[in-house]
DNA sequence: CAAGCAAGTCTAGCGCTGCTAGGATTCGGC
DNA sequence: GCCGAATCCTAGCAGCGCTAGACTTGCTTG
């Protein structure tokens, strides 16, 4: 394992996010359907088959794009409900919302674009399993209910995002669609923060 | 006008329905990525020009089979908000799941995929606004309210819809969101059906 | 009845897509 | 200094949505 051997390692790994970073740029200026192999190839510098040694597809690379969003949201939703003065489900609902309005391609990578990435199973990518941990925090700890409680509050809000980011509802009373939703489900004794 | 250009126009309307039949059945058999305008005009044993002559584009004719989808979802909702023993929403709610698990690509042309169909506006198709009119019949009438309950319970149960769908919500206890969903917006006293 | 026009349809092809086979090149290890 | 392996690119395949232009068909008019 010679040192050569080892900054080509680096410079491999470097590549790599260099795609994702490309793919995820280009989905957010132009959106995902802007987003070809060769326009990639071209933004990193290299031809296309360079991809194809880094993911197995275009599928894998919009995968992974996901992943990264779902770590950030995850961090985003934390630090909303650490600092929420009120109910934890609202800030929480308010940042998930933002998030989604904020980054539409990077939203619509994660839950709307078909992906390989396993949900809800014993192999679900930690960040992934972050974000849900996050609505189940909303609610009264160790309750079983909590689960179906963070489904469908999240479900919720997915369609708000989802249906007025494409226009089938208006955008307008977003913030008063959340604040029905928080009335019906918000939980103020919820437990204290986990961390 | 002759016998003969009736004739016609009436067998370019069969066809017509023929690419939106054909459309809907692939999509429904092998999902909407197979619907491509070669294997459409296979179907419908014309060359692919004449689609162009029916339809702007294959975005038109998903939006086609769209609306067919709208009218047909709203007969669904009506039948079974008339026919409920209990709370409207709840029988409105399991219907619009039903559909959207039995029909699940004519769900997604309607839902999901972009489209030019223009929601929520002054030239809204009917079919669009009698879906959405069967959601405000379910709450206490003339309250301005019920147009956002209407739309908050809407994207519940979409998200529910289309997160269980792809996979990202285990799709067994779609029942119990259900009933959870509903016990938080049910209004009892809704008004009386409308016909 | 024949000429000419108009409508309808098809063949062929453009520029693009995701993806890959095979050759050229570069570079570390003996 | 040479050889083998790793790396990368050129070129191309099959398929996509869509369209220009030729061709056939059949109605309308002189």
């Amino acid at each position: 394992m010679s040192a050569t051997s080892e900054r080509r390692e680096r410079e491999r790994a470097q590549r790599h996010q260099m795609i994702i970073g490309a793919a995820r740029e280009l989905a957010e200026t132009e959106g995902w359907e802007a987003v070809t192999t060769r326009r990639l190839a071209e933004r990193v510098e290299y031809s296309q088959p360079v991809l194809y040694s880094h993911f197995t597809g275009k599928d894998a690379i919009v995968g992974a794009v996901a992943l990264d969003g779902f770590a950030e949201l995850a961090d985003h939703l934390r630090r909303a409900r650490l600092a929420a003065p009120g109910p934890a489900l609202r800030a929480v609902g308010a940042a998930y919302l933002e998030f989604a309005t904020a980054r539409p391609a990077l939203y619509q990578a994660m839950f709307v674009l078909p992906t390989d990435l396993k949900f809800a199973s014993d192999d679900t990518p930690a960040p992934m399993r972050a974000c849900f941990d996050e609505f189940v925090a909303c609610f009264r700890a160790g309750d079983e209910q909590s689960g179906l409680a963070a489904e469908v509050t999240w479900s919720a809000l997915h369609g708000m995002a989802v249906l007025s980011g494409s226009g089938r509802i208006p955008g307008a009373w977003q913030r008063e669609r959340l604040d029905l939703l928080v009335s019906r489900f918000a939980d103020d004794q919820a437990a204290p923060p986990l961390a």
